[in-house]
Formats: C-alpha cells, sequence, structure tokens
DNA sequence: AAAACTACCTGAGTGC
DNA sequence: TGCACTCAGGTAGTTT
C-alpha cells in the first residue's frame, strides 16, 4: 500500500497528535518486521509528541526528548485515531494512548516496523542511505530535493532499467511500483529503457511527471487499493486517476496502444506499448 | 557492480 | 464448499 502519497498523507492527519503527551502504550501483537520491544517501547511514555515527520515512506515522530519514534508503514500498515473505547480489531498491532485519543498501528501483512531512535534521526542507520526526496514539502527531514541535474549524475553510469532505478531507495527515495508505473507513462518512457540511455530533456520531464503525480496522489488523499485508510479512516482515491497501473489488456486512454503488463525485478509492470517508448 | 533471487506475512482472488 | 495456487503498496539480505 503506502508509498509516499500515503504517508504524506498519514503524517497530515496525525499532525492532531502534536502537542499531546503519551500516556500509555499497549503492545497487542509485537511481531512485526522487527520485534517490538516492550521495555524499549515504554520509554515513550510521559513524553510529549513535539512534531511529526517525513523522510521517504518513514514517518518520524519527534519527542520532547533526545528520542523519536521511527515507523515505517511496509506494505499493509497505518496509524488510525480512535475512541478510547474503541473496540480493537485484528491485527491492531500497537496503541499510543494520547491525552485526547489513541493511535493504533494496524499492520495486517506485518512488513512494518517501529523503532526508537536517539539525536538527530536523519543519522538514522535506515534514513543515512536513502537518496533524493522527491518533494520539496513542508514537515521533512533535511533531505537533498529531487534535481533533474542531481538524478542525472547518480543515472549516467547505471545501465538497469529506468523503473527499477527510480524505485532504488538510495537513488530516489519514496517511488514505490505504483507511482513508478504511472509516472513513467506520463514521461512517455518505457520502463525497460536502460537508465543511462534516458536523454536529459526526457530525464527532465520525467522529474516533473513524479513531482506531479506524487502531488496529484496526496491531493486525492493518496490510493486505496484494498487496505490502506487515513488515521481519519477515510480512503484514498487516486486509483481513479491510474492510466496504467492494473490496467493490463486496456485500451491506452491517450492513444491507439494498448496497455501490457510485464515483469520487472518481480513487481508488475504496466505501460503503453505505443505511446513509451 | 548489478542482476536475480530469497525471505518476511496475511488475505483476496482464481481455477478446478 | 474446499483445496491449491498466485498475487499484492516494501525492504533487505544472499547468491550468481
Amino acid at each position: 500500500m503506502p508509498e509516499l502519497p500515503e504517508v504524506e498523507v498519514t503524517r497530515q492527519a496525525l499532525l492532531s497528535a502534536q502537542g499531546q503527551n503519551i500516556t500509555g502504550i499497549k503492545i497487542h501483537q509485537s511481531k512485526l518486521r522487527f520485534s517490538v520491544d516492550e521495555k524499549v517501547i515504554n520509554q515513550l511514555i510521559k513524553q510529549t509528541i513535539v512534531a511529526i515527520q517525513r523522510r521517504a515512506k518513514y514517518l518520524i515522530f519527534r519527542l520532547d526528548s533526545q528520542q523519536y519514534l521511527l515507523s515505517h508503514l511496509g506494505m499493509a500498515g497505518h496509524w488510525k485515531i480512535c475512541d478510547f473505547d474503541q473496540p480493537l480489531l485484528k491485527h491492531d498491532h500497537v496503541e499510543i494512548e494520547l491525552e485526547k485519543f489513541v493511535l493504533r498501528y494496524h499492520d495486517v501483512r506485518r512488513f512494518g516496523f517501529l523503532l526508537l531512535g536517539e539525536g538527530k534521526p536523519e543519522n538514522h542507520s535506515r534514513l543515512k542511505p536513502l537518496g533524493l526526496e522527491p518533494l520539496d514539502i513542508p514537515g521533512l527531514l533535511p533531505a537533498p530535493i529531487l534535481d533533474s541535474n542531481d538524478l542525472w549524475k547518480s543515472l549516467r553510469n547505471k545501465s538497469r532499467a529506468i523503473k527499477l532505478a527510480i524505485m532504488d531507495s538510495q537513488l530516489l527515495a519514496g517511488v514505490g511500483n505504483i507511482y513508478a508505473n504511472e509516472s513513467l507513462f506520463m514521461a512517455g518512457i518505457h520502463p525497460q529503457c536502460p537508465a543511462n540511455k534516458v536523454s536529459r530533456i526526457n530525464l527532465e520531464q520525467l522529474v516533473q511527471c513524479i513531482q506531479q503525480v506524487l502531488k496529484k496522489s496526496i491531493e486525492k488523499g493518496g490510493t486505496t487499493l484494498r487496505d490502506f485508510i487515513n488515521p481519519r479512516h477515510q480512503k484514498g482515491f487516486f486509483q481513479l486517476d491510474f492510466v496504467v497501473y492494473g490496467k493490463e489488456g486496456e485500451r491506452c486512454k491517450y492513444c491507439d496502444g494498448t496497455i501490457e503488463k510485464i515483469v520487472l525485478g518481480q513487481r508488475g509492470t504496466y505501460y503503453c506499448n505505443s505511446c513509451q517508448n
């Protein structure tokens, strides 16, 4: 589920937790990608959430100490704002009790994780290797912002498919499978084109398309294919704007071509066999 | 260096 | 109805 837009939509909806004190923690199911350590996570109690930031697909809950909570949603995770008496659902893993409401982390597939860090979050071992941040919007940790010159430099010596390159978080962080497919379509670039064979002008186009697609999705509340909801329990609607993702065999909306599906890096890859060369 | 594969996990959907 | 199978938004580790 969650790529950059869904994580940003989540962040924005969580901002109402800012300034609230953490009064309690409940762990209902500790098994996530990394097991939630009760002793470690209990250090959150009595701390105040002072800010909620983002880097790529990571959320960072800043506390009034030197500590922070690092949250990754994996493939199916989401945060929910709940009333104190709201019934617990299957796959609600962790509850963070605040003064006005409870934050619940729900993750069916358990690919997400919660880690406690200390010091500058941008120095965390999971964040440090991340590449360019696609959008320059408020609420980000300090990060190099996507720029076609920088992307050009990092792709110059990469012969791998452009789609794999823009999904490589060490080069560009936050673009997942859906938005990689949609952005490449918008830019008219074939997903299998070697990254270093994309012309300068097409790369500039691609950078603009990536930014447009991500911004548009944030405006639409992200994409809900199956499970994604924002912390206010609302679905996203960007899936209604898909042009290629999941549209194998359909006619292209912009030309006479047909949407084809191939597998690249084990991921479904959709493109128009006429618009994208 | 990079490509190709694996693992982690549950649930929805498909075909028989 | 049930069983076997495939596939899904992500990341990271190992092998080739």
